[in-house]
DNA sequence: GATGAATGAGCCTTCATTCAT
DNA sequence: GATGAATGAAGGCTCATTCAT
């Protein structure tokens, strides 16, 4: 096929560039149809391969899925190290950028929902899900913590004491959470603007002194 | 086997019987082993009933998971029903009475989690899913809507102003749906009563005039 | 299928009649098609039953074919044991009985000679084929060393001293399985009763004494 | 590779060189996993060569196998010619260094064994693993029956008629073969030694007046 | 009502073979 | 010559569903 003829263009790339490419018509799949219905036939049919390829390039069924996970996690992750890179120093913004990235475009789109929760609801029994998810979300819960912190430290004047840093962590992951399960659960009802709106609410919430009331 | 035969002393309440056996034991499964492990043969094994009773008694697996779907929702709305008639009259009591509803010990159980997050890592592609999922979630939302309008009604002296009751509404409900997220990835690191903390601060937060600061 | 029906006479014992019908089919497709060919689809459609009854009736194919061999061995356990009770009382006539049991016309046909190699070839690879195997070849070798004991113990004047019994009886099972080895490989060459001859005159080689020339 | 470059020495001889590489690792395959365990990438990667090569120096997975029932025939032929040629000239000497050459450390190793049987279990099925096998052996078997007639043929005072030449050559042959399953199958009970003894007792039970009694 | 045997579609995986580079 | 990516046909197995008893 002409398509495939092209990727050979660097011989030594291909494998990953049809590693590659599975992942990617996984995640179409389980968008679109779910986990059980990312059968190894549909995803190669998604990538224009042929059904024999994915055992070729992947050792097992498990082994593509776990990658497909992986590479979800590491483009989240990304993104957010990303974000906070282009913020300004302070605690606030920083806490502000880490919340946006969660909220934005190339992240948080109905087909990646989909694919986050079909992973979560399958990742009691699936240990390696657990691992791949911990693994990456450990980090992005260290820094929420961080910023807390830094947060709750900065005293304020007539503020009432701040929510405990880790619990404060805690709510805004929920929050964040939650609001991609709605997201997904009822695109007519919520979008991913007025989500993000409801997450910076939360946050100025939480810490009214250094955040704006909302709009 | 005996206590199927005991389930016959009323022929016409046979049907029921069974269909909650099934449903329960569905459940079990699920929590176990996973949407995709709850076969027939591993629902009706657990049920303790031969193999070809699922369908018999069921028009087919769909059916049954989508009754076991109902079964959840019906449980879970029967619980906050039953919190608000005991709560006081008041607005944040009634609030605060819907919230620990969904931490209670009878709805938050691992088990419950995990059949919930399975259930919504395929809603989308389940239409009626989605379905039996909003028809009840929609009673609750609304009233948590009420609820929350009641509270920002209620005018309150040098406050700043309330978030908008819709979106605070959508908060609470994504705080807590978050935390059961975290309960459900991470038992280790939260138990059912820090999660139920957790979303009272977050109440606190949302309605600092209403709500005592939390611990 | 009428056939089928057929065999429902007597419902408790459905399962043992599909297991034999497929041992059998077994037994048939590899000596036909050899191991490779024993595919469960050629054994199920040799039984003329449905692809998927295999795996209904036999937790694997493994243990579909464990059962073959041991059908196979039980059927010729069954076979020297009768002919060890009907053969006269001393030594040489039952050593001669279980030797000609070898060669008995239900036990020695082309078809379970193709078994018996095909499952010794792969021996080596299939720990419970070699388990199953010395399980009952334990026995007669056995009941070999003793015959030939006994033999050997028999006092017979001007004769060489008798070869040692168990070098003996492990002769006589050498020269049985290599006149198979050739009834497989040649059977233009060598027909069993010409086999069962050869085996006689090895026999009266060995145990001079007790053994008439043969023809 | 190093290794590889260097065979290109003669580049003439390169085909030669990768056949026999290749029909090694086979063998070694073979023996290690069974006949279904040597699959193409199986040979190539014991044979240190890329999975491709196997298809470009056989025409099929098929003539390697063949070429390697013959490879091994080969061995064994030569082995037992040149026996014979270092043999004293009397029949009796010829015909104890051609049984010798059985079990002679460089044929009769498990790894041969298990090869031998192997191919055998799947000769009925493979026509030309029986023409392979029926051509050398043929030679051998022929020259088996001389040595025996010539030995039936030496008139020996007071002895008994010897057995009839070909049935004497057909049992030596049997036997031969039968304690080769026996090394095979129970390496634990009996080792290359013992099973010389064995088939040189049965040499002496054969021809009393020729060979001499057994240690 | 209840049972479990039976069916067949479909899934993951393996593998001989082909072929572009 | 050599490589390893690509293909597609089976193979073993699972499972929802049907149905005779």
């Amino acid at each position: 096929m002409a398509s495939i003829s092209k990727a050979n263009a660097n011989p030594s790339r291909i494998r990953e560039t049809r590693r590659r490419q599975l992942v990617e018509a996984a995640v179409a799949c389980i968008a679109e149809r779910g986990l059980p219905g990312a059968t190894l036939s549909a995803v190669t049919a998604k990538a224009g391969l042929s059904h024999g390829l994915a055992n070729f390039h992947f050792e097992s069924k498990d082994a593509l899925l776990s990658e497909t996970l992986g590479h979800l996690a590491e483009e989240h992750h990304a993104e957010w190290r990303r974000a906070l890179d282009a913020a300004p120093a302070d605690p606030a913004s920083r806490l502000a950028a880490l919340v946006a990235a969660d909220f934005a475009r190339s992240v948080c789109t109905p087909e990646r929902l989909a694919v986050w929760f079909a992973f979560w609801g399958q990742a009691t029994h699936r240990p390696y899900y657990l691992e791949k998810h911990r693994q990456y979300d450990g980090a992005r819960k260290a820094m929420l913590q961080t910023l807390c912190a830094d947060l709750a430290a900065v005293p304020v004047q007539g503020a009432r004491p701040a929510m405990d840093p880790d619990r404060a962590a805690r709510s805004i992951e929920a929050l964040v959470d939650g609001l991609w399960l709605q997201l997904l659960l009822d695109p007519a009802a919520i979008d991913r603007k007025e989500a993000h709106a409801c997450a910076r609410d939360g946050l100025a919430a939480l810490f009214p002194m250094h955040f704006p009331p909302a709009t």
